[in-house]
DNA sequence: TAGCGCATTGACACTAATGTCAATGTCAAG
DNA sequence: CTTGACATTGACATTAGTGTCAATGCGCTA
């Protein structure tokens, strides 16, 4: 699949796929008119960057932990025993990242619902300069 | 409490802090010499615009929704709910997706150590399930 | 064969997030 | 009063992510 169809299906532009490929990212096969050919994995693989990227990681971040992005986890099996832990060390610092990420979103979400049902019957300031939610912001500043 | 105490505290840059203001996010108070003045609620108004920021929203999505990032949560909260919702299944995607892929890299390293010598089992981990994974490709690859 | 659409590379541009430096003001302590 | 730490604003630099354009090649189809 050329570079065009596999930007359309991936909701992206032909560009940020070629800055993936030179960012060291992604590398789709060539074939001989020297088009870059997509295959399934490589679309698979370029959703997963494109959600790193957009969840905050820069494509440094996700090149350090790109061969775990594969479809065939961390892909150099080849490699040796100790490379594959270290791999998974990074898939599990990755995971461990993105779940402290989702629940201070789900926090987020939660605090944002609790304000929007009991700003339904707004009549006046409470006027409070107490924390409001001291356990959500204490957490969120005290990680990372 | 001034600018330097208030990043410290947030482990930001004083710098961020003045670009956050500069982008209208933040209104610290100042006092009679013109120094910023950033009271506690502005410190966890911070945390949260930090926070969203390393989530990978940018100034200006965040400024659409900052009214929601106060204490006292006042102003359309509608779409910065929407717009989380959105990231947070980003994010569920591709923890799940991981956790696949972690647990096929922890089923290779277990096979790998086996075939080598089969005297080794340091792991833990219980027996999961599928060790290939069409339907998570599939989710993917169908996936905007 | 001409033309159209898509591909390639490379250059330039713009914005956002940050860092850093400079020139200068404020203030507390020695 | 001088010094040192911290503040202010503003300018400039850097890096990343993207867009866009130019010059050129490939391949299908009228």
């Amino acid at each position: 699949m050329q570079i065009k169809e596999a930007a359309t299906h991936l909701k992206l532009s032909a560009r940020i796929l070629r800055h993936y490929e030179q960012a060291g990212l992604l590398t789709p096969s060539r074939d001989a008119n020297g088009y870059r050919s997509y295959s399934p994995a490589d679309l698979r693989k370029a959703s997963r960057i494109r959600d790193m990227i957009a969840t905050g990681f820069s494509t440094r971040e996700v090149l350090t932990m790109a061969p775990c992005l594969t479809d065939e986890g961390a892909g150099a099996c080849d490699a040796g025993l100790a490379d594959l832990k270290h791999k998974l060390a990074q898939i599990d610092r990755l995971i461990f990242d993105l779940q402290t990420r989702r629940r201070a979103t789900l926090d987020r979400i939660e605090s944002f619902e609790s304000t929007l049902s009991y700003r339904s019957n707004e009549r006046e300031d409470p006027g409070y300069d107490t924390p409001d939610h001291p356990a959500v912001s204490d957490r969120l500043s005290g990680r990372k």
